[in-house]
DNA sequence: TGAAAATATTCTTCAATTCGAATATGCTTG
DNA sequence: CAAGCATATTCGAATTGAAGAATATTTTCA
């Protein structure tokens, strides 16, 4: 069915849903790295770095292969590398947009959350009816 | 700084991370909808679509545009169809494996495991030699 | 054999998500 | 204005996720 196609990209979604992990997954672009080298190269306490590494485990977007004493990690599939590198467009595209806004709106109310913009009071505004800036 | 890269991109993934959200998403591919369209087309309870919608909305995944009485909403960027299109081939690819690992195995131990799926108490740890089919 | 290195797991605590139900808001029309 | 649609928000409960600390397991080496 759809619906288990569906369940298994928010699984995938689900385990690069962490900064901690998504580090981990860049640091795998350039190849298999053993636990140890992730953890200092990416400055994390051992137990985190462990329990990361198992859910990226768990949600098979790594592998590893134990050599001796260390166990080597490596991407599943290197296309997740295509997938972060398309978000990092994004990223900018929408940093972008972002940055226009804050401008468009001042400090205090920059802290709120972004569900509803702020509320346009349709007093001074107006901007004609397509105020989404859609493209 | 490379970190807040990293948290925009778990933020975008946690907004993927649901299935609700993913058929949202998806069927928002061929353009923009209103929120009831959606709603009954992915048979939703009419508030818990609004929260979701609210999610993808506060990730900035989809935009909206209110139209009278309807909101209509669409992707603020097409090139999430892209990364959901990626994240299919990667399906099927683990979905071969999957099924390889299952013929490997025989069917009366298929169906051993298979009778046990309800996660025990490993997670995924032991897995010792190169299991690992990399390049 | 025993200590040390590398990694994994468990426990507790706290924060965030999810859902359904109820309610609120905004628009349109009679 | 009142009624009614379309959508959003809030609330409480249940579930899940994350971090740090402590502990366990496996492997190597003296």
């Amino acid at each position: 069915m759809k619906d288990s196609l569906r369940r298994f990209k928010a699984e995938i979604f689900q385990g690069l849903a962490h900064p901690t992990r998504i580090a981990i997954v860049e640091a795998l672009r350039i190849g298999e790295l053993p636990a140890g080298r992730l953890i200092d190269q990416l400055e994390l306490e051992q137990a985190n770095a462990s329990q990361h590494l198992s859910v990226l485990r768990a949600k098979k977007i790594v592998v590893n292969r134990k050599v001796g004493n260390q166990v080597f990690y490596s991407l599943r599939d290197p296309v997740l590398i295509d997938v972060l590198d398309i978000l990092r467009r994004y990223f900018s595209s929408q940093l972008t947009d972002t940055v226009n806004m804050l401008e468009e709106m001042g400090p205090e109310e920059t802290a709120r959350k972004s569900a509803t913009p702020p509320k346009m009071r349709r007093k001074a505004g107006r901007r004609a009816r397509n105020t989404t800036g859609r493209t």
